[in-house]
RNA sequence: GGUGCCUUAGCUCAGGUGGUAGAGCAUCGGACUGAAAAUCCGUGUGUCCUUGGUUCGACUCCAAGAGGCACCA
């Protein structure tokens, strides 16, 4: 039941989570200012310097009040991945705990969090070539084509994935391809070894709340110029930064296919379903301790201090 | 005022010689280790508008009523 307490002299990774819309961002900075530390962003569109409305990335005064990293400075078209994010985060803490032993990881991409908290497996880079040419080979012969491949290449992982889901079976046959070896034989999933601890605070609202916070943000979001945001961003709407909430379905208004009414209300229900996607992973995390945002901010402070004071001073 | 058509799941609609009904979208639930705000999977009990009649049995047939749409006056 209880979770061993953490080691005295290890730092500690005070990671933030919750689903969007919750007010992450605010309670971060606070936490931040309090235990005098930097705020490391876990969200793989805010990492895009043109999407600042779209995804309620920190504001200008926001980022003056604390040191951000991984917060606008990819280009949109730029390629990232959650490996990568893992091993830029690790090699950030190492410099930042040097000088101090609190630091706050907050954002709503899940499996950046798990890269970051749990780790990954390592697995080579695919080369262009090979992923353009099974990309090609999903349009020209199907998906059941490349299930059927993926039997014979690796047949372990061939039994365990989601034959339906094409990205993970043309993920496998990448790696398959890449490696000259099995995509199983490499999914070893190591629980890494870190060396600080890691303190996992959940932010949540009744559901109701959440949804109505989230709609209005979505109407916010517009008075402040999404619209415009779009079109800026619009020539490199095929990049897959753009395959994003706020994005998708302004293009389709633009392109004329929807009005604009009806785009927002796609905005709004999209991030909705986000929200509890982002639930769902959350419901196995059991280390999770739970919060509400504006009702527990003391609680929050207290429970983050009481473990820190604790390692500390023993 | 007359004639015709319509009224079925939150929304748009399908359906049946009379044996209490089904699709898309929404909702909700879930999976998920290199594109993850992505990608994928699962989930439908509702006075079949109301009342009365025929019938062993009506959402289905008949009548009246209510609401909507169209056309004619």
């Amino acid at each position: 039941m209880e979770k061993a307490l953490p080691s005295k002299e290890k730092p500690t990774l005070v990671v933030l989570i919750g689903p969007t819309g919750v007010g992450k961002t605010e309670i971060s900075i606070r936490l931040a200012q309090l235990f005098h530390t930097d705020i490391i962003s876990a969200d793989s569109r805010q990492l895009y310097a043109d999407l600042k409305i779209g995804t309620a990335a920190p504001t200008e005064e926001q980022l003056a009040m604390v040191k951000h990293y991984f917060v606008g400075n990819l280009k949109l078209e730029d390629y990232y991945s959650a490996a990568q994010f893992e091993s830029e985060v690790i090699a950030l803490l190492n410099t930042l705990f040097e000088e101090k032993k609190v630091a706050i990881m907050t954002g709503g991409s899940m499996m950046y969090i798990d890269a970051v908290c749990k780790g990954i497996d390592d697995i080579p880079n695919i080369p262009d070539d090979i992923r353009t040419m099974i990309k090609q080979r999903y349009v020209d012969e199907g998906l059941e084509s490349l299930c059927a491949e993926l039997k014979l290449r690796d047949s372990e992982y061939y039994r365990q994935v989601d034959l339906k889901n094409p990205k993970r079976v043309i993920h496998a046959l990448e790696i398959c391809y890449t490696t000259g070896s099995t995509y199983s034989s490499l999914r070893t999933r190591p629980n890494k070894e870190r060396s600080f601890d890691i303190l996992k605070i959940g932010l949540t609202r009744p559901r109701e709340e959440l949804y109505e916070r989230i709609n209005q943000r979505v109407d916010t979001m517009m008075q402040q110029g999404l619209l415009d945001e779009v079109r800026r961003v619009y020539p490199y709407r095929t990049s897959n930064s753009l395959n994003t909430v706020g994005y998708k379905e302004l293009f389709n208004y633009l392109d004329g296919t929807w009005t604009l009414p009806f785009a927002v209300e796609k905005i709004k229900q999209n991030s909705r379903i986000y929200s509890r996607k982002q639930m769902t992973w959350y419901k196995k995390d059991d280390s999770i301790r739970w919060f509400h945002p504006e009702k527990d901010q003391k609680e929050v402070v207290d429970y983050i201090s009481s473990i820190i004071f604790q390692k500390n001073s023993i």
